[in-house]
DNA sequence: TAATAGAATTAGAATTATTCTCAATTAAAA
DNA sequence: TTTTAATTGAGAATAATTCTAATTCTATTA
């Protein structure tokens, strides 16, 4: 494990919200001036692939990545953009009970309107502009 | 709606593949060599922000689109990379009483090794390679 | 039917995210 | 240590997507 790899790291177990690659790199050349963007992608690609950390995909935002802790879901509020975690511990079984058939891994958006959004007056959503 | 968007929306139809802008940029054009790729792209987002059509995104491939039908949810080999519809009809519901609040949508992606590849020897994996 | 206004198209430049290349450096193994 | 293998850094390269501006449709009105 080199230092840059272990600085990546200790940078998501740090956040509490899902950094962009870009915002890692600046995160990490605060600490370390001297690291590439390219040792950024090497390292969150190799621990994606090692299933150490998540990477999370929304329609019209860069990639996320993400330490794995329990919750798996993503909660996305179509108005503001704004990411929860959700642990939904049966749905993994519910899913291999309806498709009767193992599965390996899956990924789940639900999108939906937060309660902020829901109490303020209408904003700007995903969909309009 | 334009004959090129008639004929992105033709093209879609007919498929029983997810495309990608470019598959369907290749497509167009055997039909209307003077499209541009500006015009896929103008259309397919036009569309999705409709909700004529459906995108979707799968880690490390350029995204799709696909005519939006019932089945709303994917079941993705991890080995061979097949993409299969599904139709989950009671998760909404599910999901809506899982987390007590209303939802708009969801996207689920759901991995796992189709019976093809379950069968034959091991080849390549998403993971590995 | 002709004129016109607004919308959509084209072509290609620009942008953005990501990957690649390869020499230099670092970490791990012997 | 010394050696070997893996990783890094810098910047070039690539791929997907968006933007721009000039042109061409389309639909509407005269």
């Amino acid at each position: 494990m080199t230092k840059q790899r272990e600085l990546i790291l200790s940078i998501l177990k740090q956040s509490d919200r899902h950094l962009t690659a870009d915002e890692i790199f600046f995160l990490a050349k605060l600490k370390m001036p001297s690291i590439a963007m390219a040792t950024i992608y090497n390292n969150l690609n190799a621990m994606h692939e090692a299933g150490i950390i998540n990477r999370l995909h929304i329609d019209g935002v860069a990639d996320c990545f993400d330490k794995i802790t329990e919750p798996h879901d993503h909660l996305l509020c179509d108005r503001c953009g704004k990411i929860t975690d959700i642990h939904l511990p049966r749905l993994a079984e519910q899913l291999e009970a309806e498709l009767s058939c193992e599965i390996e891994d899956y990924e789940l958006t639900v999108h939906y309107v937060c309660a902020e959004c829901r109490r303020a007056p209408r904003r700007r959503a995903t969909t309009q502009e």
